[in-house]
DNA sequence: TCCCATAGCTAGGATTACTACCTATCCACG
DNA sequence: CGTGGATAGGTAGTAATCCTAGCTATGGGA
């Protein structure tokens, strides 16, 4: 059994939207995006990117097209309007998630301060 | 396929070990101080409960001694030294992994601010 | 009387992210 | 020239996790 195994915990979907909120990107610069913006913490396989996109792309939250460039051939993502609606249900989901899980670690009573 | 599904996304043994921080309890009350103290949000199945903190005791981070209350059996968890410097260790994870998600889903650059 | 809260449990399934592997191109360096 | 790294895409199979659905049992209140 691995310990660093499974980092992302159900959380990787939101992080793949977000990346596309910007404007289109192809799959390798999306992982790239996630391993900068998170100074490095999140620096995942391919293994795992690319399957997921396959996950977003079914589920129709993202599309994807085929180009060339520099000889090599990518597939771009963009988000699509429902994919735009789920991330910002997701958000809100992980504000929501961040809270009870802080609130429990930090041993303080749930934000219901009357 | 459900939505509200695997709501933990792989957080629920630090949860458990932190509500044993002050005290040991038993399976239901545990349920209850995560329930509580999430504000409902964390309203676990038995079924999630249970399992886990047999997960948590064959890994030896905490131990579980049986007792009788008011003719119903209790098996009742605490923390061993190696959960202790567990829980420590998730709760900086935790930190790490939060930071770094609301990073990306804000779109800021990584805390590397000068 | 009957149901709810309390208290414990298991089996099996769905989902997820991972490891390990594969193909291919372009470019820098020796 | 040729080799390795970065870029770019992919799959198969596995381990882990949490859930659903079901089970037993007691005590107390409607």
């Amino acid at each position: 059994m691995k310990a660093e195994a499974q980092a992302l915990k159900g959380h990787l979907d939101v992080l793949l939207l977000a990346t596309l909120e910007d404007g289109p990107r192809h799959g390798y610069a999306i992982k790239e995006a996630l391993r900068e913006g998170s100074g490095g913490r999140f620096d995942l396989p391919t293994g795992t990117v690319y399957p997921a996109l396959h996950r977003l792309e079914r589920a129709r939250l993202i599309t994807g097209s085929w180009s060339t460039v520099d000889g090599r051939r990518r597939r771009s993502y963009r988000l699509t309007a429902k994919g735009s609606r789920q991330l910002a249900a997701d958000r809100g989901s992980w504000q929501e998630f961040a809270t009870a899980v802080t609130a429990l670690l930090e041993h303080r009573p749930w934000p219901a301060t009357p």
